[in-house]
DNA sequence: CAGGCATGCCTG
DNA sequence: CAGGCATGCCTG
C-alpha cells in the first residue's frame, strides 16, 4: 500500500500541486546500496557519487551538441570538471545581474526570463487566480534559482492549458489524461497535442516555454534530463536540434534552451492566437523518457511547467502532471481506481475467482447461521470442498 | 510458455552449447516497433538504426578512454565516423595476415590469439575431449572473425573451470551456481569467485582470457558491451583501468583489451599455479551491467569464455554461462523449476491456494464418480461452495 | 533477506 | 490491442 501512496495526490485544483505532494519513492543516492560486496567498496562509492554529481548538473547534453568539426574525440571527464564549475557560479555570480535584482521569485523561471514587477501581470494582480500562499522570505530571494516556480498564474490574458480528456483507456493508446487524478499519461517518443488559449491576446512575439521538472520536493531541485540510454540514441545529432533534449515540441519554430546558470532544459515556441473559430492553438510535445528510465527521471514523477512569456517576463503559468510510460492506459486506470477504490473491492485475492462476489469483513449478514446440504460429485472434489468449507468456516 | 523455451536449455556436457539454442527474446531490430506514432516515422527509423550500428560496433569506450588533456569537449558524432571506418577494415584488410594465414578456425579468439598447427595442443590432438563437430568450409575461413569459438577444449594441459555449486539459494546471495541448469547467476558489479586448474602446468606467461558472448546464434556477433547507462557511471576512468567494460577481473595484474578489428572486449590475467595444497587457482570476476540492460544486453543470455592462452596460443577453452540479476537466488530457483516441473505442478492458481493439492488433468481417479454430502453453516459459504462445485463438476 | 509491486515488453 | 510475464527494486 505504502508504494502506491504517492500516486494518490491528484493537484488540488488550479493551485500549486506541490502542496499535496507526499514523499516519493527511492532517493537516487540509495544508488551504492545495489553494491553489495562491490569490486572495491571505496571505489564504487566514488563512482555513484560522481554519477549523482553528473544527474544533478551535467553537462552531457552540452557536450554532445559540439558540432562535427571538433577533435572527434570526447573528453568526458570534462563534465565532472564542469560540475564544479557550475557549482562555484551558483556561489559567486548570479547569471545576471538583472535577474537578481528584478525578478519575482513567484514567476522565476531561468535567468533570462524575468518577470518585472511594474508589469500589471504580477501575480498579486490577478484576484481571480488562487493567491500564491505566504511564501517565507528566504525563498523570495534568488538564492534557490534552481528550483522554478510551479504555481499556476493565469495572469492578464487568461492564459488556460487544456487536454482533451479523450483517447481510450485502451492499454495501447498513445496517451490519455486522467480528469480525475489530472495527470496526462503518454507513451515515450510519441507525440501528443496539448491546447492553450488566452481570453486576450498577448503581445506579439509571445512564446509558450515548456520545461519539465520532478514533482516531489526532494527531487525538484535536480534537473530533468533524458537518461544516458536514450540520450546516447541521439548521438547522431542529424534528427533533432537538440537530441538529448527530454521534452521535444514539434514545431518548425521551436527553440532549445539549455539554462547556463540551472542547466535546466527547456523548449518555446512563438504563442500563436487560434485560428479563427478555434478556441484552442494546439502544440504538439514529446517525451523522449520514460518516467522509469533508470539513470534518468528513474521512477520519480515529473510535471511539465508551460509558460507564457514575453521577452522573458512571464505573463501566466500552467502546469501539468505527466506520466511516461508503456501503457498510458493500464496505468491511469490503475491510478484511478487506487484513488477511488471500488466499493467492495478486496485486497487481494478473492475477486480474481471472478465469477461470484464474496464480501470480505466483519459484518454479519442474513443466513450466517443457517446450515445448508450440498452434494457432490467426485471424491477428489468432495476433499477439496470439504477443505474450503473449513477454512472459510475458520474465517467467519 | 514460450516465453520461457530459452531457459530450458542447459549446455550439454562440454560440447558446444549452441546446438541446443533457440530462439531468443526478442531481436534488437524490433526497436523501431515501440515508436508507434513517432515524432517523424523516417527520422526515427533513422536514430535507431544508428543505435544499433553502435551498440553493434561502437567506439565509445576507445572514446571514453581519452585523457583529460583533449579539448575539453566530447565530439560524439565521431563515434558514427569510426563505425564506418571499422566496416571498411572488416573488408579491406584483415588485421595481421599471420592471422589469415595460420589460424585455426575452432581456436581463433581474435587476431592476435592465433593457434599455431604445429603445436601439440591443436584441438584434434586431445582424445580426451569431445571433438569438435564438423564445421563448413565455410566457416574455416577467417570470414566471421566475430564470433569467438564457444567449443570447450580442454587440451594437452587438462583445463578446468569449476564453480562451486555453493551459496544459498537465497534470493539475496550475490552469486550462486546451478549444477542443474549449468548456470552462474550473479548480481552486477559483485565478485564472484571462479575457479580454474589444468593436470599438468601450462608454459609459464600463460594467461587466462575472458570474453563474454551472447549465448543465441542470432546474437553471437553482436559484441557485449556495457549499456550506456552503465557506462556512463564510470565516466571518470579513475576507478578503473577500462571502465566500461562489461566484464572486470579484480587483479592488479588484469590487462583489458578491446580488439581493434572485431572491437570485442576481453580481460585477461596471468595464469597462476594453485597454491601448494590446493587444486584450483581463484580469480574474482565482476560483471557490470545486467542481463536485462536495456541498450546493452537488453535480455539476451551470454556466456563468457575462459581461454587458456599462451603467446596468443590457445591452450583450453572453458565456457560458462552467465545470467547478471538483481535476485540471483529467485531466478535460479525459476529457471530449475521450469526445467524440472515439480511432479503434480499446477499450470496456474490452485498450487497457490495450499494446504492440499489437487491433481490437475483428465486421469481418472479412484472415487471419481462417488456422490459425497457436505454440511456447510451460513449462507454466503454454502453459495461459495456451490460455485465451487458446479465449476470441479464442469472441469471433470 | 523474502514477499510483493511496478512496469517495460512479449505473445496471442 | 489485452493478458500476462520478467525482473529491478522497494518495504517489512
Ligand atoms: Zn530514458
Ligand atoms: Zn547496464
Amino acid at each position: 500500500m505504502s508504494q502506491e501512496d504517492a500516486k494518490c495526490t491528484p493537484p488540488s485544483g488550479s493551485g500549486s500541486s506541490f502542496i499535496n505532494d507526499k514523499s516519493f519513492d527511492r532517493s537516487s543516492s540509495q544508488g551504492s546500496d545495489r553494491l553489495s560486496q562491490p569490486l572495491s567498496q571505496e571505489t564504487f562509492n566514488q563512482l555513484w557519487t560522481t554519477l549523482e554529481e553528473i544527474s544533478d548538473h551535467g553537462n552531457l547534453t552540452q557536450i554532445m551538441m559540439q558540432p562535427l568539426d571538433s577533435s572527434g574525440v570526447a573528453d568526458l571527464d570534462s563534465r565532472k570538471n564542469c560540475i564544479e564549475m557550475e557549482v562555484d557560479q551558483h556561489q559567486i555570480e548570479p547569471k545576471s545581474s538583472l535577474a537578481a535584482v528584478s525578478s519575482s521569485p513567484n514567476h522565476y523561471f531561468s535567468p533570462d526570463s524575468v518577470m518585472s514587477s511594474s508589469k500589471p501581470s504580477d501575480n498579486s494582480a490577478d484576484p481571480g487566480e488562487t493567491p500564491p500562499t505566504y511564501i517565507p522570505p528566504l525563498q523570495q530571494s534568488i538564492a534557490t534559482p534552481t528550483v522554478p516556480s510551479t504555481t499556476e498564474y493565469m495572469g492578464d490574458y487568461g492564459f488556460e492549458i487544456y487536454m482533451a480528456s479523450s483517447q481510450t483507456f485502451s492499454k495501447a493508446a498513445t496517451w490519455t489524461y486522467s480528469d480525475i487524478v489530472k495527470k496526462l499519461y503518454v507513451k515515450m517518443a510519441v507525440t501528443c497535442p496539448i491546447k492553450f488559449k488566452t481570453h486576450t491576446s498577448p503581445p506579439p512575439d509571445s512564446i509558450i516555454r515548456a520545461m519539465p521538472v520532478f514533482k516531489s520536493p526532494e527531487y525538484v531541485k535536480e534537473v530533468v534530463k533524458q537518461c544516458p540510454n536514450h540520450a546516447s540514441m541521439k548521438v547522431s545529432g542529424l534528427d533533432h536540434p537538440f537530441p538529448s533534449h527530454f521534452l521535444r515540441c514539434e514545431n518548425i519554430q521551436a527553440r532549445y534552451t539549455e539554462d547556463p546558470t540551472t542547466s535546466r532544459q527547456s523548449v518555446s515556441v512563438p504563442y500563436e492566437n487560434p485560428q479563427v473559430g478555434t478556441e484552442y492553438i494546439t502544440y504538439l510535445y514529446a517525451f523522449m523518457c520514460f518516467t522509469s528510465c533508470v539513470g534518468g527521471l528513474n521512477r520519480r514523477p515529473i510535471q511539465v511547467i508551460f509558460q507564457l512569456e514575453k521577452d522573458n517576463v512571464v505573463l501566466g503559468r500552467r502546469v501539468l502532471d505527466v506520466r511516461i510510460c508503456a501503457c498510458p492506459g493500464r496505468d491511469r486506470k490503475s491510478d484511478e481506481k487506487r484513488c477511488h477504490p471500488p466499493p467492495k473491492q478486496i485486497k487481494r485475492g478473492a475477486s480474481k475467482t471472478a465469477g461470484f462476489q464474496m464480501s470480505v469483513g466483519s459484518k454479519r449478514r442474513k443466513g450466517d447461521d443457517d446450515v445448508y446440504t450440498l452434494i457432490v460429485r467426485g471424491r477428489e472434489n468432495y476433499e477439496f470442498l470439504l477443505k474450503m468449507k473449513e477454512a472459510l468456516e475458520l474465517m467467519s
